[in-house]
DNA sequence: TAGTGGTCTAGACCACTGC
DNA sequence: CAGTGGTCTAGACCACTAA
């Protein structure tokens, strides 16, 4: 009969300071004990300590800056709500849903676009239907909370729709890119969002300050006018540990299939 | 001038290892070389290889039983699409969404259910809007794509619409709960995903058979009838690394919002 | 019983921070 | 400059697998 067997020490010391983390007995923002300290606390060596951190910082608990101490998670977790009911609001209100979640929760939100025409990567071109040669229009925007890199999204569309347009600008106008592509006849009808959990590649990790051991997800968001052609493809990078990601839709759709049975 | 800093070997090995493998170099349910074949030809120490497979496992790429070799993943990433349509053409065919993809994907899937009357989670009890210490009714459901489990899922529902229906039984009928709650009129009009990574519980992380650097995904999902009652809360556990997530929504109701501009 | 991965130590050196 | 975290080694012992 197999006894539960003991967690290895490292595991056990990443318990103790996660719980004590979320009970709050390290304030957000204040630091860690020096590893050494913990280490002797817990009768090991330093290197088991470094172990257990190691654990915290996957999940975004702790951050560290190398010669300084390690840091506990200041920014709580963010929500992201891709719901329709979400964006009329918010869009009725003339600010992004990303503005609002975090005036929610009163932190200083930034967020900077810069446009560009660019040769798409080859699945997007083939969403969007394009020469894969042939440039596309690049919106990449960059979206800080609290000074903190939080959110990466590059927004590609083709150039035969957006050349000329106010889409192909920094400021693209009341209601965005998706009232734009309306005032074109394109309005987006259906959304289709994919989500993924991988490694940050290089300059993604660079620019959101990511650890080895931390992941991102990566959203793509692709929107079909009423014909069904793909008018803008999405694609997002949010560090996962910083966010939780919503989802709303009704059903009416369904009510044939729902009926009573007689 | 900052210059790039080179990585520390254990990622760079890291990389060596998860390129190869992504190149099909390993084929899947082949085995890595032992760690300290490994340290040899990197001229390491077996501990800093032992660094670099803690990163794959992570992700899910490879597989340790402990005594026997580092195994490298076999199943592939399953895609969950939780959007409307998808759900129309799996009912019509009555079976569920999971078997079909799998069915796409060739693997044999397999799925249990077990009922029981029990005291919910008191966030649980909140959303049904029942009493915190009255049993509810909960449908436990394991699922297995080939012999692996991918997936735990635990709906609850309010024991005054569920009891001495078909919904309290393993076998639901045509059409699953949702079809026997339309029976009761309470059939659902809207669902609430929302998507969170977490550890997995000490319980889930057996069951799963998860490595401690792994994280699953914990959807929450609630269904509300026609008249905004939460009829249902479904959670769901899974291995993050196995799963890949899609949502499809129409948005006709933001028509009155895109409307050209005069 | 031999091979393998998991964990841990003691000690070392580095790069970086902040005084 | 001292303090701190990051990485790495050499060596050890354990638990487990498979022959």
């Amino acid at each position: 009969m197999p006894i539960t067997e003991p967690q290895p020490r490292y595991q056990q010391i990443a318990d103790v300071l996660r719980e004590a983390i979320e009970r709050g007995d390290y304030a957000p923002g204040s630091t860690l004990e020096p590893e050494l300290t913990l280490a002797e606390r817990h009768n090991v060596n330093k290197r088991t300590v470094n172990m257990a951190i190691r654990l915290l910082r996957a999940d975004g608990l702790v951050h560290v800056e190398r010669g300084a101490r390690t840091v506990v998670r200041e920014l709580p977790v963010l929500r992201r709500d891709a719901s329709a009911r979400q964006r009329i609001r918010e869009q009725g209100q003339a600010r992004g849903a990303f503005q609002a979640e975090l005036e929610r929760l009163g932190i200083e939100a930034h967020s900077n676009v810069s446009v560009s025409e660019q040769i798409a990567p080859d699945d997007v071109a083939e969403l969007l239907g394009i020469d894969p040669a042939t440039p596309a229009l690049a919106r990449r925007r960059h979206m800080l909370a609290d000074h903190t890199p939080v959110q990466l999204a590059t927004s590609w569309l083709p150039m035969d729709l957006a050349a000329g347009t106010p889409i192909a600008e920094v400021d693209t106008g009341p209601g965005g890119i998706y009232s734009r592509l309306a005032d074109l006849g394109h309005g987006p009808a259906e959304f289709t969002e994919t989500i993924r959990l991988r490694l940050p590649d290089p300059d993604e990790r660079t620019v959101l300050r990511m650890d080895v051991e931390q992941r991102v997800y990566a959203i793509r968001r692709t929107a079909a006018d009423a014909d069904g052609r793909i008018v803008e493809v999405n694609d997002m990078v949010l560090p996962a540990h910083q966010w939780e990601l919503v989802y709303t839709w009704e059903e009416s759709q369904l009510c044939v299939l729902y009926k009573p049975r007689a």
